[in-house]
DNA sequence: CGATTATCTATGATCGATCATAGATCAGTG
DNA sequence: CACTGATCTATGATCGATCATAGATAATCG
């Protein structure tokens, strides 16, 4: 790599990996707009790298759906519509009940790992923390679920990313949910077999 | 391309596509034995091309869990396990059901697109074709959903591959199940809540 | 002057070569 | 002979350059 300048160093750890991580904050930043064409060799330039570590972060971003592509004719920066950002929430309430019946069995009442996120959740002290322990505790119930093609799809949704694009687009108020989350922690401790309607119930309450 | 000779051809539509349905055959056909190696630069040698559409190609392999890769270690043959197999069901019965849920309404009692896919069925003559007629059946499902969202992280499962590897590994009965299908469709007509539920429990009774 | 076609330009797709890392192999030392 | 470290080998990761395509632009023709 011919960098004897640019950006931030970029330490050795897989450029693809990091280079996502630029173009994502880039995105969700707001610092390219929605619409704006991503010219892999200007990235590459501007990163000091060469196109194909660019290459691959596009296809992760694609993934993520934050981008859109057209053969032969590039990526550029998805335009979230409202409908975009609502319809994460069935998908994410459907995956989330599986989880939750699925767990309840494998916890057997043991429910330490979801309080301390609750714990984490009321310590939060700025709108960016209490988001990620709220997301921590529902993948807590997706991890418990011991299902791994569930967790791999899950995570595959980049909730943070979508919910901190939501949080941005309108002020969503995710608080105020400290309770469900005691009360479906309950729900686990004692075994109920409505947990995973619960759970459902809960995340479609956040859709708009 | 230095290639005067070669696969069958290879005709220009994105290597990358073209390489992943060669490797994706060869997985599934078992002519690549589980925990087998897969390396780019042969791969690519064996097919005249070079290096990087394979890694496109292995990408999407990854995705589909066909492979797992280890950084700066290279790519194998996944070894599936029953459990590998198995735990795709819940979460296709978590999937759909939230399909069904939302296509109920959309679809107001109006479900020729899945007598369609119900009479192919019948007319089905071999255990594939029989496979893929079921299959779009159920995608009919998600399409119907209206969620794109929905529809990409279904289809991001590799449903066909997966029951591929399913009937391979036991003769997994999947006839039978016509008769739910009409009852599942008759559900659909008469726009019945239930139907998500109902369709849950019928993924789930694919399930070993 | 408007429609059609050849050319140009930007850029994604692909290539062949180089760099970097993980293991394996081998040499040296006690 | 077992252990430590240098060297070698295979191969993934990355690079710089080339090829191919889509759209824009200019040239040609009626």
């Amino acid at each position: 790599m011919s960098n004897m300048n640019a950006s931030p160093a970029l330490v050795r750890t897989g450029l693809g990996d990091q280079i996502r991580q630029v173009l994502i904050e880039g995105i969700t930043s707001g610092r390219w707009a929605p619409g704006e064409r991503i010219v892999e060799r200007r990235i590459a330039a501007e990163l000091g790298v060469s196109q194909a570590p660019v290459r691959e972060a596009l296809r992760h971003l694609e993934a993520l759906r934050l981008i859109e592509t057209l053969p032969n004719r590039g990526a550029r920066v998805r335009d979230f519509t409202d409908e975009d950002l609502a319809e994460v929430f069935p998908v994410r309430a459907g995956l989330e009940e599986t989880a939750a019946d699925l767990a309840v069995h494998r916890m057997a009442g043991q429910v330490e790992g979801l309080e301390v996120h609750i714990a984490r959740l009321a310590a939060a002290t700025d709108r960016d923390e209490e988001m990620r322990h709220s997301i921590a505790f529902h993948r807590e119930i997706v991890e418990a679920s011991g299902n791994r093609l569930l967790r791999s799809v899950w995570q595959s949704l980049g909730i943070e990313v979508w919910t901190a694009l939501s949080l941005k687009r309108r002020g969503t108020e995710l608080c105020g949910k400290a309770a469900e989350h005691a009360h479906i922690t309950e729900a686990f401790r004692r075994g109920d077999p409505g947990v995973g309607r619960m759970v459902h119930d809960h995340v479609m309450s956040y859709a708009p």
